[in-house]
DNA sequence: GCCGAATAGGAAGATATCTGCGCATACTCT
DNA sequence: AGAGTATGCGCAGATATCTTCCTATTCGGC
C-alpha cells in the first residue's frame, strides 16, 4: 500500500513496544516467533494473522534500521532440535522510531500536517 | 494394530522401493519430505495423507534396522536457509526386508493361508 | 471363535523462517 | 482535481521434522 515516508504502521508500533517489554524482562534479543506469540496474546490480535506478515514487517524495519539482526548459531538451535532463530535487537533509531509514532498518536494534535479538518 | 512379527507394511514397501529408486537416479541418501513429494504423487498417493504418518513409519524403520539415519550438516542447511534434513540410507537388512515382502506377494499364490473361498 | 492388547495411521499443532502473488493506497502528472 | 502508476503490505503456502491424542485394525491367546 505503499509507504508513506516516515510513517510508522501499527504493526511495527506493537513490534517496536513489545521489544522494548522483552529488555525490560531480561529478554535482550527476541525472535519472530516469540514475538508472534506474544503479539498473538495481546492487543496486537488484529494486527497479526499470518506468520509472514510479520516476518516481512521484521526485514522492512531492520532494512530500515530499527531493527539489527544475527542468526543464532546453527549447532545451537540442532542440539536443542528445532529450526534456527534469526535473533533481533532494538536500534536508537528503532527507539525514535516508536518515539515519533507514539507522540504523533496521542499529546497534541499534528499543527503543521498539510492537512486540514473539512 | 498390532505387527506380525516379521511383517512389512504396504507404506513401508513403498518407502524401501522409493529409496531404491533414488539410488538407481543417483539420489544415494533421501530426506523425510522427498520422499513425502515422490509418495504423494506416484501410487503411494493413499499411503500417506500427513506427514506424521511418514515420519513415524521412518523412525520405526530405523529401529528395525532397515534404515540408518545422519543429520545433516546444520550449516549445509543454513546456507540454503532451509530446515535442516535427516538424511536416510537403506541397509542391507532393508532390502531384505523388501525382497520378503514382494515374494511373499507376488510369486506363487500361498497355498496354505489357513482360509478358504465361501 | 471371541476378546483383549498392542500398535499403525490420521489429524492437528509446535517450531521457525522465507517467498510469491494480489490488491490497495499514496504519490505524480496532466 | 482526476486518473494512472508504482510501491509494498498482508495473506497464503513452501520448507522440514517432531510430538501428542485419538481411532481403527489386527494378532494372538484363551
Amino acid at each position: 500500500m505503499r509507504r508513506k515516508p516516515g510513517a510508522v504502521l501499527p504493526l511495527e508500533v506493537a513490534i517496536l513496544s513489545t521489544a522494548i517489554d522483552f529488555v525490560a524482562s531480561g529478554t535482550g534479543r527476541f525472535h519472530g516467533f516469540l514475538l508472534a506469540k506474544h503479539l498473538r496474546g495481546a492487543e496486537g490480535a488484529k494486527l497479526l494473522t499470518a506468520h509472514g506478515t510479520l516476518y516481512k514487517a521484521l526485514s522492512r524495519m531492520e532494512k530500515a534500521g530499527w531493527l539489527v539482526s544475527e542468526w543464532e548459531d546453527p549447532e545451537a538451535a540442532a542440539d536443542e532440535g528445532r529450526p534456527r532463530r534469526r535473533l533481533y535487537e532494538m536500534t536508537a533509531a528503532g527507539h525514535a522510531a516508536l518515539a515519533r509514532a507514539t507522540e504523533q498518536a496521542s499529546p497534541a494534535p499534528p499543527r503543521d500536517v498539510g492537512w486540514n479538518p473539512v
